[in-house]
DNA sequence: TTGAAAGCGCTAACAG
DNA sequence: CTGTTAGCGCTTTCAA
């Protein structure tokens, strides 16, 4: 059952009230063509004293352009994409555009149907996380000429604007400075690599330096479901009944590492003497446990800042490496 | 400089091509009316051959009843309402309503003008946190004749649609448990009160009880800025410089009270036996801490959820009372 | 500087 | 079961 709205007062209501044109109300409502000052004031008054609301669903279908932007993501429990949706949203709101939304759970075949959906609310651009599409999507963002932002990755080819960072490069980056540490016996706890694309790139390159250097990689625990703290915990508490000899841990990202220190805190074995923790995103509380977490830093803020100004600005197609920081420390 | 959609298909031309009145194409897309299975086939095969994605706009403005959904959240950095919008948003997908949203910061007049940006676009409902509104954003909301929604909060009248749980009955619990723990020299440590109502009514109903139990709080620390782990950490820290025979505190959430448990870990502050700690929310992390964090879990996923099903229904106005449960932990 | 009029793409009576 | 015909509320030429 929709909702039928009453008494909406519309903007010939306001043209009769201010006794002028209506397509004089609405040039003094966009500030845009040319108009008297005491026209402006008539028709200000009217619009006060009515409570007027512009429908912004006749005025887009009216001007074919609309300032709605579409995010499908993956998941809202991810700080991933709050953080993105963040970004970009204080953005748009200064610029009058509305951000809608919808979340996928990582599954590709919901992602198409969710990216269709919003394709028919006719939005200025649509903004996907990663590169990882089914061709349908690819196909109909395509052929829907409107602008399609993908975020978070830059491991691929951008269907139009792309936003983010290397996935690879944060994994070789992460291998190279457990190395350069001196450790050698690595393992690995991750969550379900299929789904998150990007935190299963990060692994790969972070296997391949670990093997251009000689000492490959030991052991990994994929817990089954999403990252979590919990997930964290408990896996590396497997991870450990398999390999004990270990000297490091790569995380697939800092809520499982934080899983990890925590597993290590309550067994007592010492961080990072005993073994060494390396998580990835940089979330603040890292930073507030007793020993701050090793890890890299990701600019998810500014990725959905850069996001929303490319779009705004209609800028060329192209792809903006945002780079990431590493932070040293202290489980690693 | 907005968007111009291109060479789109339009239902006329769906109609051309499968040899059909409009009117009929938009009964078999919509499912609605009657038309027979040989129609329906040829309808469809246009609608694919032609890569026809229906205009919501277009659709929305004829019908005069929409399926967009508005939420007014104050931040997107807070889990609570990413909670919201995720239980939410399930909801909605699945009866192919869309979402759209804005944030607040927390700041009453951003929300008034950021609602009523909202209502341009004719959504079926507005959601809002909490009962603290502008007497701009409420009679601009009254008169709009669109469904309105508070989440998360129930102590206070609702406008239409009320979901969530009460603060203040949280406060006056998690008090009650301190008290029943023994627990007598009691500290607070919170964050800006006055953007966040709900936790201000937790905490006045907290000291109301201590009063009335003859034990009054002992000191209390309020730190500048949003709740965080840092936040929480360094209110703690400071909260033990003026007051050093605290047996408990109570924190506005669970990130505060994180912050506090981790200052207790670095600081060699026994828990409970020591110091205890008391938060609200109960966040998963919360769980995975070597020492259970004692605290209230709200149903915030469920509040979105439910929020949606009604407004979906077109119920009756009424307010729902989620409760919360009380997690004993091993912190307090 | 202003108003009249023609749509934007679709839905919803209403006949047939 | 199906097509025709008005709009929905606004923007945008185009004349005046």
């Amino acid at each position: 059952m929709e909702f039928k709205h009453q008494s909406t007062v519309t903007l010939a209501e306001v043209a009769q009230a201010a006794g002028v044109g209506e397509s004089t109300v609405s040039r003094v409502l966009r500030n845009h063509g040319s108009f008297s000052g005491r026209t402006r004031e008539r028709v200000m008054a009217a619009v006060e004293r009515l409570g007027y609301v512009p429908n912004r669903i006749a005025g887009t279908l009216a001007s074919t352009g609309s300032r709605l932007v579409a995010f499908v993501i993956p998941s809202l429990s991810n700080i991933v994409f709050s953080d993105v949706l963040r970004g970009a949203s204080a953005v748009l709101e200064e610029n009058r555009y509305q951000a809608v939304f919808s979340v996928t759970d990582y599954d590709p075949g919901k992602e198409e149907a969710l990216a269709t959906a919003m394709l028919a609310w006719r939005p200025a651009a649509v903004m996907l996380a990663g590169y990882e599409h089914t061709d349908g999507t690819m196909k109909m963002l395509r052929a829907s000429g409107c602008r399609v932002v993908e975020l978070l990755d830059l491991d691929g080819d951008a269907l139009d604007i792309a936003v983010g960072f290397s996935n690879r490069a944060a994994g070789r980056e992460s291998a190279a400075f457990l190395l350069r540490r001196g450790y050698r016996r690595i393992g690995y706890v991750g969550h379900d690599l299929d789904r998150d694309t990007r935190a299963g790139k990060r692994f790969s390159s972070f296997c391949d330096t670990l093997d251009a250097n000689g000492t490959p990689l030991i052991a990994r625990e994929i817990v089954a479901g999403a990252s979590s703290v919990e997930n964290g915990k408990q896996g590396l508490e497997r991870l450990l009944a398999r390999a004990t000899d270990l000297d490091a841990v790569y995380f697939s990202n800092d809520d499982m590492a934080l899983g990890g220190y925590f597993h290590c805190l309550a067994q007592g074995i010492a961080i990072p003497s005993q073994l060494a923790i390396f998580g990835y995103n940089g979330l603040d509380i890292g930073r507030a446990i007793p020993q701050p977490l090793s890890t890299i830093r990701t600019p998810r803020v500014t990725t959905g800042q850069i996001a929303a100004e490319l779009v705004i600005a209609n800028a060329p197609p192209q792809a903006i490496d945002l780079g990431f920081e590493l932070i040293e420390g202290a489980t690693a």
